[in-house]
DNA sequence: CCTTGACTTCGAGCGCGCTCAAAGCCGTAG
DNA sequence: CTACGGCTTTGAGCGCGCTCGAAGTCAAGG
């Protein structure tokens, strides 16, 4: 496969596949005869894992540390299991912190919710001055 | 409260507080009888609710975009409720692309667990070379 | 042969969100 | 008086993660 492909492929532009390269988060990738890359699908599989890591908001720098001890072979396993399961946390306390904003979130929509009901309740004063007002609040429900 | 009291109390420094104010993310602050800036507590109740926004990944540019409306006062209150509950969905998505992320990281450490337990059980086979492997699971769980 | 288009390298540039340095003013304590 | 810390402005610089442009090579098709 080259590297146009994997692009389709992958997602990333072949610009930031090469950029990958260089830093190190791809390994240097096989040429063929006319020196261009050219990729085994199985790159897919470490490239779909990056993209995974990126999303959970890891640095390239530390994505950098596990991608040169995959490189290292089999005997770096710890180490790169402590590295994930640091990065694990790391994420578990990213979403409650979401989480907690999302509830921040829903109390300010609510705030202006109850806003513009009483608006829409005014309105229905303004326009009938009569003093009814059951069925005011099905309004905005 | 002067800049230096208000970057204490919120977190951001004073640098950050002074940029903020420059793109407009904070209203023009009071001045003293010298020039200084003079804050009202109130605004960290807003520098709070900014910092949510940020923190759920949304933009300055965005959060320029509601500061004002808020700045041109309450008739912009459905416009500034669209806007948060805009957001809302884009974190919600984002938690939940989080929470798919961290089963494949499960996986992907429960791979390395794996494997160390191979690694336990062999050392325990090449020191005994007695065929008892009665516990060696234990050691690992 | 000539064009097309995908590839190559290298280094510069960009958008974001700060962060800091320089040079100077103000008010208080010693 | 002097020194100190904290404030003022303006504009430059930085770390991150790409993104792009220039100039050139190569293979296939008309």
């Amino acid at each position: 496969m080259k590297i146009g492909q994997l692009a389709r492929r992958s997602g990333l532009s072949a610009h930031t596949i090469r950029f990958y390269e260089r830093i190190g988060l791809l390994p240097r990738a096989d040429r063929d005869g006319s020196g261009q890359r050219d990729y085994d699908v199985s790159i897919l599989i470490w490239i779909e894992f990056l993209r995974r890591l990126k999303t959970t908001g890891m640095p390239i720098r530390e994505m950098l540390r596990y991608a040169a001890l995959r490189e290292r072979g089999p005997a770096t396993g710890a180490e790169r299991r402590a590295l994930l399961e640091a990065h694990r946390e790391t994420v578990r306390a990213h979403i409650e912190e979401l989480r907690s904003c999302l509830l921040v979130l829903d109390s300010k929509i609510g705030g202006y919710a109850d806003a513009e009901q009483r608006i829409e309740e005014n309105d229905a004063t303004d326009r009938h001055h009569d003093g009814k007002q059951a069925g005011t609040r099905a309004t905005g429900a």
